[in-house]
DNA sequence: TGTATTTATGCTTGTTTGTGCAGAAAATTC
DNA sequence: GAATTTTCTGCACAAACAAGCATAAATACA
């Protein structure tokens, strides 16, 4: 296994679950602990992840303390104006899905207030939704993934049965033009799955370093989905590769 | 657990209750209580919390004023030893029901680390339980209130349909000593109703102010009920009276 | 193509860190 | 003021780490 497969893995490892023990890590790769020391070394200084001693940590988005301004900058250098960008395509009186990650979260918390029935399975996206007034929320029930604040399994995608969805908003952790998109779990790629077939449009927020990254789990076809918001870092040969396979792209630009 | 996740963990904890003892943390974190206290030292010289004798308290600055936070606040002492006193009823292996209010999720989150499967329709709760390794959570989907913060109605119910439960832990609004527990909301009380049908045993959390109020729905006689667990506050007529309605009462003293 | 150099990895050694235990000291409670 | 709880202190031990060196693969270069 090469070095950077290694990061991407442990990256991502860190990311689901929360944290990871360089013994763990160590023998599930086959290689050394000091191996894995020195890529958490490498990835620390990189700011992609925080040591701790025996492992190490995911960065904490969820700062307490100033929120104010870390997150603006934050969600500013993209998936802000994904999330501003995909407000476009709501409109009153839809019944539309959220899944749960950060983008989509941001997409939540920009939403203006209209009459609007919400589907998801992110117990944020539920509390960022709750004491909106106009807005009818509805949180799919099942087993709560700790990593991700987000329910999943059977209970949720049999609960999801009774919906009729107008627009779907789903996230990812991986773009590939070809295979098209992957998640890291089963339990979220079969309940984004499930929600595909239920939506009459599919949009799918994903900035441009998850294009290339392909997680374990795909759960569309590029032609399964009808738009691709992206930011202004896409390379254009992968727009280009995407769009003969009938994806639809739009690049969130400034302003 | 590393480390820093440990540290995290209780900066959350501290700042969301306001304090936390040591021996709490070391319980439900499975370390003992000199490594509680050094992480305690550790994150106070780093200006994250205030020491004190027995634990720890969050600093001034932290506090948020959610009108929820402060319900969670109000009456602490005698919320927190009701929850105490509930949380001897559960055994590890067991499947319970937690429903939402304030005083079960103290309960949620005095919870010690054992192999647990816990139901509930409070959203709160799930977030408390969710990072927690060795409890599977399970959240009722349905329609989210916002002022409770909790899910219900029809999806809630159905879901609900699945589990068996050992022992359910519930509030109210109001305790009647003939006409028993009620709710203000019709849908709490039809989901508590459900809960009680499925539930090996039936545990009722709600201190002596309760007494007397009667809000317009009620989801349980009595009889219904095994066992009501109150502050030292009840009067002694009212414990007789609902013991003679085949409810035992139970009172949390201090310690 | 052959050699030199860089890079990545593993191994060994000694050091540091984190954690638990036991007993003394301090604080708190009744 | 005695009893209990909590904290402090020193120590022990295992786990994790850092540093240096060796080796092999990849890369660069003549």
């Amino acid at each position: 296994m090469l070095a950077l497969e290694r990061h991407r893995w442990l990256l991502e490892k860190v990311n689901n679950q929360g944290s990871v023990r360089t013994s763990q890590v160590a023998q599930a790769l086959g290689v050394t602990e000091e191996t894995v020391r020195r890529d958490f070394e490498k990835l620390a200084t990189e700011g992609m992840l925080m040591r701790s001693h025996g492992g190490a940590v995911r960065l904490e988005v969820h700062r307490r303390e100033a929120p104010l301004q870390e997150r603006v900058e934050q969600n500013m250098s993209g998936k802000r104006r994904i999330a501003t960008a995909a407000l476009q395509r709501v409109k009153p009186g839809q019944t539309i899905y959220f899944d749960a990650s950060t983008t989509v979260l941001q997409m939540a918390e920009l939403l203006p207030e209209m009459p609007l029935t919400v589907v998801t399975n992110g117990l944020q996206i539920a509390l960022a939704l709750a004491e909106r007034s106009e807005i009818d929320c509805v949180l799919l029930g099942g087993i709560v993934r700790g990593s991700s604040l987000s329910t999943g399994g059977w209970a949720a995608e049999k609960a999801l049965e009774i919906y009729h969805l107008d627009t779907a908003f789903l996230s990812c952790r991986g773009v590939d033009p070809e295979r098209g998109m992957s998640d890291a779990a089963e339990v979220h790629a079969r309940l984004k799955n499930a929600v595909i077939e239920r939506s009459d449009e599919v949009i799918v927020l994903a900035d441009a370093s998850k294009v290339g990254l392909a997680s374990s789990y795909f759960f569309a076809r590029p032609g399964d989905i009808d738009l691709w918001i992206t930011d202004e870092n896409l390379a254009p040969h992968v727009a280009e590769a995407v769009t003969t396979q009938g994806l639809r792209v739009e690049m969130a630009c400034e302003g």
